[in-house]
DNA sequence: GAATATTGCGTAGCGTGCTACACTTTTTGG
DNA sequence: CCAAAAAGTGTAGCACGCTACGCAATATTC
């Protein structure tokens, strides 16, 4: 018996993308851009590019081409660590100060539509099921290097 | 509480395509080209791009660009059809049959290795609770069309 | 302290998704 | 029958993932 769970998964994926880019439209920001734009406004100590690859999986090229798009439109700014001069750290502007709050209302209200009706036990299974099946398939991908170190 | 619905799906959904690629990519097929052509091996009449379209819920520049892959690499062939013109039928190429079976595994393993461990129960709950939130995010792409005749 | 490894970042190049536009062919309405 | 709508493709341009490479700064090791 056929369940689909890819290509649900895949269509699942793409919805939620796209109604965080509807909701944003108007910010002039992307579903990705407002996901990274929402972690850097809530951080206290501006990161660097290295801690959203961490806090969202991604590589450094990704968040590299994010980042720029970000500064290209003033959300953010870059300026070298002193004590590091690999490290640049990212700045929140003022542009992107305004909409830290609406970014974080859309981002909650979307994760609220995705479990819409779900009782309260549904939405536990839901997290579980999934995090359950990422595991299954080996997990987020710079989990990898820490276990090529156990060779 | 947070559950970080969003979250989960976006590394579930680029979880299942890298292992998807990796065991396919001795093939010369990344996950993508590959569902497409399981889909073409199993049909009896050759099909046009349009039935790609609505197979996988894609538009139509994405699945162009797909098949204009596949063809490049001599998996498939279009062929104008007689009756209509506008039509462009794909063929399936004997490289494209050779691989087919191997495809075919591959996907299916690869829906086993993402349910791995769940019971019965379970994974047609998780098949429920996907397919409810695609709902609650209101569908899939072409779906819309369809809505907008209810004005 | 000097050679080496690691870390942080940049860029090139690609696949896959999208929107928006244009073109040809077919179908449909008056 | 002919104009207009619809259907099937094509292309341009973009965002966002990736791998693979290279370079500079820091850490580590001998």
């Amino acid at each position: 018996m056929l369940h689909h769970y890819g290509k649900r998964v895949r269509i699942l994926h793409w919805c939620i993308d796209q109604i965080m880019s509807n909701a944003l439209s108007q910010m002039d920001l992307t579903a990705s851009q407002s996901r990274v734009m929402g972690y850097l406004a809530y951080r206290k100590e501006p990161p660097c590019a290295r801690d959203v690859e961490e806090e969202f999986q991604l590589t450094h090229p990704t968040v590299s081409g994010i980042l720029s798009r970000l500064e290209k439109k003033d959300f953010i700014e870059f300026r070298p660590d002193e004590q590091d001069k690999r490290c640049k750290r990212i700045y929140v502007l003022p542009k992107g100060r305004q909409c830290a709050q609406r970014m974080h209302q859309v981002i909650l209200s979307n994760e609220e539509q995705i479990v819409r009706g779900f009782t309260e036990e549904e939405k536990l299974q839901f997290a579980g099921l999934l995090e359950r099946a990422i595991l299954n398939m080996g997990g987020s991908p710079c989990q990898k290097h820490k276990e090529e170190d156990n060779k």
